[in-house]
DNA sequence: ACGCGTTGTTCCGTGACATGGAACGAAGTT
DNA sequence: AACTTCGTTCCATGTCACGGAACAACGCGT
């Protein structure tokens, strides 16, 4: 029912198949990927074998699922990895200091891609995946990044319909570019259930010279969400982290 | 000169040059990949270009790295993931109470693989990387596991040559045995230097139910070594996390 | 117990497409 | 300017992926 992107090489309908598995993830069967790939099933079980023994898939029974080769892998994609490592230091004082979640998140086209996100016991119930993306307008990771990547890229955001996560997502895009503005003059993003019901955010972006690579959020029960107590931390964390990468980090 | 792992099936042949980027990590020109791989030149241009196509690779100028969709695929794997969300908040009130670099690991045929490593801003020297692999020997994560994941793993890993990472890592095996031991009868795995010369390392196994799936650490600069103060952290935190894990987390 | 729907699996003739040697052009090196 | 080494394109060859059809192994309802 699908009629996904069918085939072409084989390496196409390799990846068709792992695509199923985001952002799923879960165990599927043999028929369930071939229904979803639109591959034949004989094409698919072949494939899928040839998967499993190069250890990209796994499976136990009549479940398939992503292989510990690719967790190896996706580790090592070296843009990630080094931001991801030197970040860590400010993001763990940043959670030493809220004890609340932390994001950390790039932007990758009109999308933010979370590259770490840490949190206590308590543990919200959130969209925000590592490896996952959402829309940079209803983040506040997003909206910091997307606040200090040129006017262009915020012209290209605003051309399209605004996508939402929450009925409080905001979709008129006067009222983004307002939102856009108070941020690049605080260096700071607030976001109020934007992105989950009941959950407040606070993002600043992150800079690596005088461009923007990053941006890191802390995210709060709306209950508790206490702007003048989080602000300081959230920018202290930012610019010691830009402060690192100032040297550094290629793109 | 190197006649890898060479050809077979296109699949293979794309793993194949993603295979070279473990754990190297850095970027490669196309005649490296094709001297890596064994592979002729056009074929490797061709595979590469697909595998950029496919977001899988990426490259800018004439080098190629390894590509966002791995690092998206890579962070769905769902033992790595489910067991890592659950982990997290111990490892950081770890973290928290030491202060040091925190390891989380799993074990996968015969050697450890991290899933989680998390430090503050003094970064130690260690041979461990997040999605990397050491044997179970020389590491106190790996001998944590090995303690307690039965006596015919122990003994398969006994039959072989020892690897050694330092010049302190036990090469011995009846010293490795009488090690394993001692770890049993008390639940703590200790080890100095054996994986990274300077820095000692205190382990503990995680349980679901009866069956070890992991083990967590602290390491330290082996001046700061005090094990009267790391052993109960250490202790509560896999006990904490093992409590959790009870109902759990699938196989 | 029986039949039926659905699953995973094997088989195999066909032809699409991956293959890699050879040739080319573009840099960088001596 | 002659040479080396790189990335890239071309194309005749034959390999190997393809997927329909047939088979086997469950699970299920009555």
């Amino acid at each position: 029912m699908s009629r996904n992107n069918a085939s072409g090489s084989m390496l196409e309908k390799a990846a068709a198949i792992l695509e199923c598995f985001s952002p799923s993830g879960g165990p599927f069967r043999l028929s369930e990927l071939s229904e979803r790939t639109g591959l034949p099933k004989p094409t698919v079980h072949r494939l899928a074998a040839d998967l499993v023994h190069l250890g990209w898939l796994e499976r136990s029974g009549h479940r398939y699922r992503l292989g510990g080769k690719l967790f190896e892998l996706g580790s090592l994609v070296p843009h990630r990895l080094d931001l991801r490592e030197t970040a860590l230091p400010f993001l763990q004082d940043l959670f030493e200091a809220t004890r609340e979640t932390i994001h950390l998140g790039v932007r990758e086209g009109l999308e933010v891609v979370y590259l770490e996100r840490i949190h206590g016991h308590e543990a919200l119930q959130l969209p925000s995946r590592i490896g996952g993306s959402l829309p940079l307008t209803c983040t506040g990771v997003g909206k910091a990044l997307l606040a200090f990547s040129g006017a262009e890229l915020t012209d290209e955001v605003l051309s399209r319909p605004l996508p939402s996560l929450t009925p409080h997502s905001i979709t008129d895009p006067a009222r983004l570019r307002m939102s856009l503005e108070k941020i690049q003059v605080s260096g700071l993003a607030y976001e109020e259930q934007e992105a989950a019901p009941g959950v407040s955010c606070i993002a600043a972006p992150v800079f690596a010279g005088d461009t923007t690579v990053a941006a890191l959020s802390v995210a709060v029960p709306r209950a508790r969400f206490s702007p003048a107590q989080l602000a300081p931390a959230v920018r202290t964390a930012a610019l010691g982290l830009s402060r690192v990468l100032r040297g550094g980090v290629g793109v």
